[in-house]
DNA sequence: CAGTGGTCTAGACCACAGT
DNA sequence: CTGTGGTCTAGACCACTGA
């Protein structure tokens, strides 16, 4: 810890701007392991005597690893090296449920409800969900969490016609709507990254800034009816999504 | 302008930090048209003199707004407002190249390479490719722009054996591998999102640190031998991907 | 050349965590 | 309470842009 934050080594020519030479020392000292997730690092106005530089240049050094997630900074506690986050794979081929999805890998679900009830619908999902003057939207929020991670925020958004009482929800938005016989069997999705705004990345543990997959989705129903218009926002660090693409539709066909 | 940034308003208990209040402030004069797109903001002396704030502050509450990709910086020159990019939809069901998914839709392509040539494997390749000892392997790394807005970034490696002469890609990879009967037919791809290094945010002109899509895909013969392994990063406020889902691979055929 | 953003400093006060 | 990160200031020098 003494040589990492040695004063020794830092040009003001050639190794670029001060900040960046720091936080390069850092971010190899993760990558090598001499620095462990959980571990500590000292607090700002120490790096800052140790390496001579200022406390703001430290802090701009550290403010980038926090970005990109490789530290996570505590409020009146400290600053430490962030946890690894195991990445989950989703086959993107098949329609299934968070809740279905993770049972399947073993893995436990646990929903923080944000918001579940009845509202005026935003235009956006009247316009996806086709509905009339005077509909209710049913809308279910929440954040999605497996053995205490938070992975993704799920915002659902159903005519009340469909699910008229939103609060039966429980864990499977899906469970409920196959008892319901409305269970759609096709969807659309569109996947885009967005960087997270503050108040997402506070739910998802990330620090505001980082990367996040957007997901939309309309789901339908055999007879072609929307059913469900969900807007889901997935850790980047945490996801990766499986597709397998064909050249033409049929191609494979003669060779099962 | 004056207005914009009067000093008036700037209330140190209840707005939050004054970076916010003045990055709110901006944000909401881009959203409402009255800064746009190619408008210069004042210089950051100025601003902090006509806020009453002080440069450094200033400066985050900007950092925030480049970042989020909505201001540009120009050293020397002065700080803009950023022009909308237009946002492309791309079906990821079909296995296309890139260069036929832009004709489709009109577009013209540039590829600006940045590498084109055989290279000794990295262990990365020789896993993806089911490399040998010995075996080299074509690496063509292009930036992809499309009416000179740079798009994705494209880093392809196949075997030797299946492109011995990688300087002869002009256009399109695929075409190349059409005309020697090793086009793939299937090809499975992996998405996740990611903050974007310094080197290739660069690349596509956005700030470091911007949200985009990290495609991964390895492409298959019809014998299943592998010809290509791709690694792609899309600008995520460029690129939409759409994926149609169904319930189980043969419900829908009762109903064509 | 003057003006711009990029970097850096020393010092200050605040809000919050943990004792 | 002490120590931490979060915010803010005034002032300085540099590197680059563009006339």
């Amino acid at each position: 810890m003494e040589q990492l934050f040695s004063s020794a080594g830092f040009e003001d020519v050639g190794g670029g701007p001060l900040y960046l030479q720091l936080q390069r020392r850092i971010g190899e000292a993760i990558a090598a392991g001499r620095l462990k997730p959980g571990d500590s690092l000292p607090p700002e106005r120490d790096m800052a005597a140790m390496t001579g530089l200022s406390r703001v240049t430290v802090r701009k050094a550290v403010e980038g690893l926090v970005g990109s997630g490789q530290l996570v900074q505590k409020r009146g506690s400290g600053t430490f090296v962030a946890q690894r986050v195991e990445r989950l794979e989703q086959a993107l081929s098949l329609l299934t449920s968070f809740t279905e999805d993770m049972a399947r890998r073993g893995k436990n679900v646990e929903s923080v409800w944000l918001t579940r009830g009845l509202h005026a619908p935003a235009p956006e999902e009247v316009m996806a969900l086709g509905l009339g003057a005077g509909d209710r939207v049913a809308r279910l929020e929440r954040v999605r969490r497996s053995d205490g991670v938070p992975l993704a925020i799920e915002r659902a958004s159903l005519s009340a016609a469909v699910l008229p009482e939103p609060e039966g929800v429980e864990a499977s938005l899906y469970a409920v709507l196959e008892a319901r016989g409305m269970r759609p069997v096709r969807a659309v999705q569109r996947i885009s990254a967005a960087n997270l705004g503050a108040r997402d990345a506070e739910l998802l543990h990330v620090p505001p800034g980082a990367a996040g997959l957007r997901i939309e989705r309309i789901g339908y129903l055999p007879d072609g009816r929307v059913v469900e218009f969900t807007r889901s926002l997935y850790r980047g660090d945490a996801y990766d999504f499986a597709v397998e693409l064909k050249l033409a539709p049929d191609t494979e066909r003669k060779d099962p």
